[in-house]
DNA sequence: GTGGTCTAGACCACA
DNA sequence: GTGGTCTAGACCACA
């Protein structure tokens, strides 16, 4: 597992981890049905206590986006449940921040541009901020 | 002031009593120079300790949104700063929101026609959810 | 009189008039012996309450920088006093500040250098700031 | 930690906290990570409410000095910030201390000798007052 | 254990 | 009246 954690971060480490997951998901490298490492040794392996690591995956099972089989271990949810779970979490959050943008005064045009020059300079790879 | 509260929200109430705020300044409710209810006052109308209030007074002001003069009471800010703030945290907001959806799988077409859609229902004055 | 207070700062109104009054000693503009407006028609032009006035009036007569005598009115001290209070208070402002200088770890040459490149500046006409 | 606090004086003790601590961190005592020590424990060593010390703390966190984790501790912020800061803070108020000098009517000659002789007397380890 | 939020209420300087 | 400081103490999430 490519996690990388911040210790140090102000976002507690459950929530952060919950994040990687999402992301791996997101981007394809956890597919639908694959496994995850147990509690105890992903604990191990990022240092942390497995409590916190029972805690994401139990956040992330009332999701939807894993499921949790006593006695064999967590998998990413089968069929489209996760990658759907995980577009609507997506938007709804996009939208959220739309809605923010809204009621700080930017108009809808400001908006729409903002979201262009954006997406346009993540596809030539700039770095944005 | 019209401001509604959350007391059972797992958000700070002095959060909530922040962009409560910010969102009468966003849409010109509260304009350059207005004063706002003192701090005892507005505590007593929310039914919350003064604390509480001058803690998001000067949260706000740390932002450049208010000004607290001693003696004399708080107003939002003069010239540009509030709005100048506003806008720059909307966007921000709206930043971090595309940067999600990105992340959870939605394609930077979905994410502007997302865009789109939600402003425009907007526009007709539909409730989006 | 020559003075502007700024009714939205932070700083106390009687602390503004005593800095401003402090200037006009400072600078010659009031010099030794002269008269100052009663502390009614300074506060009505000033439009502020007199006991502001009052009580920046009897600071500065604290500081040796005033007299005032009853029936007759408020005068800039006699003698050497104003001007010798006036730069001692100086002397001692500055050597506060490089005192706070050396306690966030600027050398003494560095803070040599700050002063020479200050007021070298000072002397050109430049705004510092 | 080595703090003294005057509780009669008139300066917030909040800020005599904030201070006493950025001259540890100016002189070296406390160095970039070091751990603060917590905010009940310093109130209690200091005899004073842990909101005060928290108080002091967001303080500094603000400045860039510290950094606050919760559920892990207090921090002297990484990297140069809390160098940086100290620095910047240090030059601003010893310019501000020049200004008053000169408005005093202090001449440039006499501030630049009070510098030289202020801190020649230090370097040889007299106290000067 | 840690920092963070919140209440209740006293007291202060300033206007 | 106004905002600012401080205390005493409860309760929370997180590690």
């Amino acid at each position: 597992m490519f996690i990388t954690l911040n210790y140090k971060s102000r976002t507690p480490i459950c929530d952060q981890l919950c994040e990687s997951i999402i992301q791996l998901a997101g981007c394809g490298v956890l597919a639908s049905g694959d496994s995850l490492p147990s509690v105890r040794s992903l604990a191990q392996e990022l240092g942390i206590n497995p409590n916190t690591v029972q805690k994401s995956y139990r956040i992330l099972e009332q999701q939807g986006i894993l499921e949790s089989i006593p006695g064999k271990g967590s998998f990413i949810a089968r069929g489209d449940g996760a990658r759907v779970t995980l577009r609507e979490t997506g938007r709804k959050t996009l939208e959220a921040g739309i809605e923010t943008a809204l009621s700080r005064g930017l108009s809808p045009e400001e908006i729409l541009q903002i979201c262009e020059s954006y997406l346009s300079n993540k596809k030539e790879g700039n770095a944005h901020d």
